[in-house]
RNA sequence: GGCGCCAUAGCCAAGUGGUAAGGCAGAGCUCUGCAAAAGCUUUAUUCCCCAGUUCAAAUCUGGGUGGCGCCUCCA
């Protein structure tokens, strides 16, 4: 497949190191908080890049990392009069909760900076030896101006960066654009100790150690989103590279923002939707809908409007899924028709279109515009008049679990229906047997009120969850 | 100041040289006891503007206009 690559600014065909294997490093969340719309973006993209790059037979090792400790982290902390270990330890089950619920995998591994700060050290050590960082009283600096390649990544010389950088008052560092890999411990901060004494790590250099630890030196993917690309993922390559002196990532993919009323969603501008909040107005899946229907490198809008239409979106998928279920439960023809050969073979087309959408740099857009086409042949030609077979019904329902399981989507269980419901039903079917319209009506409402619709169509009641 | 992205219908959104996907919303019709769902029809002679290249441009080039982002913690 191809892969839009923040290093050579262009799409790449995506060749793994190793074959069939993908080494991937996605950069997690800060836990201080319940995540933000926007901070689920690249969960939700990089979760779906890995059950693709899965889909497709690659034997994936997926790491995402918690940063737990953190400038952040510790003002929260004090804010609660918590420790550092017991907001993380709240935070990072709480972000659990809410990827569970938008579908998000759980990483291979979910490494927490301070259960690995012996790597940490160990890596610091190693650029230390190799005269790429200097420790001053206790704080250790990165020295960029000694990593050649500085700048790679977002594309901008280091001079350029120079100039645009605000002026830190920080006369330890040798140069402004310098930055710490290891902090000295303050009063009253959580600390471990050190070869420079007691101290905690800074934020960058986490990740490399992580990536190093859990999956390789060199790695084939890391991904986040876009306002990580400096100086973050530029740090991390320069400490990654120049402590293994090799590639750190063959590729780095980013995800665009999302924005609101056209400006970024973020926690400094105080714009943000949490998806705690947002799932108790809409299902978590119609957010992860929403963030696939578009492109992941551009930037999207999020509003209320945009969800109420990604949901009435979703729902045609669903309705049709259960219409093709309900025939499929009352057909009487097991075999595929003559006649529906050319159904299924548009199928396997709708199919073959999906997966070129993905192989094209995850455009997810493209690919469920595929689904709609299934379910608009499916609505057409798969109906009650037509008395379709079993099998035709059951291949359509397959192909939208199986291209739904890819995006992470479609895969509400189905439980059986009660038996006080399958009672209304029964008494209601009575009812309009009999022609008796006011009590059919008023069953009809009772099932609302429990949280059921009901059909009528040619095949009897047909029911669905609201 | 440096670097980069974007502009397609009422809204969202694919399409990057061959004559405008898909979804939402709206209107009309069909079906229906009423609904719901679905189907049919309908909604961009045109892709921000101007110029150029080409047999052919939404797509390439140049120039505008408008919006956004990174260079500072941020997904």
């Amino acid at each position: 497949m191809k892969l839009f690559n923040t290093l050579t600014r262009q799409k790449d065909e995506f060749v793994p190191i190793e074959d069939g294997k993908v080494k991937m490093y996605s950069c997690g969340p800060t836990v201080y908080n319940y995540f933000h719309i926007g901070n689920a973006r690249p969960f939700i993209i990089f979760d779906t890049l890995r059950r693709y790059l899965e889909y497709k037979g690659y034997d994936v090792t997926f790491v995402q990392n918690f940063t737990d400790i953190d400038d952040k982290m510790i003002n929260k902390s004090n804010e609660l009069g918590i420790t550092v270990k017991e907001l993380a330890d709240q935070y990072i089950a709480e972000y659990f909760i809410d990827a569970k619920g938008l579908g998000i995998h759980e990483a291979s591994v979910h490494p927490r900076a301070t259960e690995n700060i012996d790597a940490i050290i160990d890596i610091i050590n190693h650029l230390i030896e190799n005269g790429y960082a200097y420790n001053v009283d206790g704080d250790v600096y990165y020295s960029t101006k000694k990593f050649r390649e500085y700048g790679k990544l977002s594309h901008q010389p280091l001079e350029d960066l120079e100039s645009g950088a605000r002026i830190e008052v920080n006369e330890d560092k040798q140069d402004p654009m310098d930055f710490a890999l290891w902090k000295k411990q303050k009063p009253g901060e959580p600390a471990w100790e050190s070869p420079w004494g007691m101290g905690r790590p800074g934020w960058h250099i986490e990740c490399s150690a992580m990536a190093n630890k859990y999956l390789a030196k060199t790695i084939d993917i890391h991904s986040g989103g876009q306002d990580l690309i400096f100086p973050h993922h530029e740090n991390e390559i320069a400490q990654s590279e120049a402590a293994n002196n090799c590639q750190f990532a063959n590729y780095w993919v980013h995800n665009g923002y999302i924005n609101v009323d056209n400006r970024k969603m973020s926690k400094s501008l105080g714009n943000f939707f949490t998806v705690r909040d947002v799932a108790k107005e809409f299902d978590y899946e119609v957010i992860r809908f929403f963030m696939l229907s578009a492109h992941y490198r551009s930037p999207i809008n999020f509003s209320k409007d945009l969800m109420e239409s990604a949901k009435s979106a979703l729902d045609r998928i669903y309705t049709c899924m259960e219409t093709l279920k309900f025939l499929a439960e009352n057909s009487t023809i097991e075999n595929i028709k003559q006649e529906e050969n050319q159904v299924k073979e548009s199928f396997d087309g709708y199919k073959q279109k999906f997966i070129d959408s993905m192989e094209d740099d995850l455009n997810t857009a493209d690919a469920i515009s595929e689904l709609f086409e299934i379910v608009g042949e499916s609505n057409k030609k798969l109906t009650a008049e037509n008395e379709p077979s079993k099998e035709i019904l059951e291949y359509a329902l397959d192909v939208l679990r199986e291209l739904g399981g890819v995006l992470g989507l479609l895969s509400k269980s189905d439980e059986g229906i009660p038996a006080e419901i399958q009672a209304m039903l029964d008494e209601r079917q009575t009812a309009r047997a009999e022609k008796n319209w006011a009590k059919s009506d008023e069953i009809r409402d009772a099932l609302k009120e429990l949280g059921y619709a009901v059909k009528d169509t040619p095949k009897g009641q047909q029911l669905s969850r609201l």
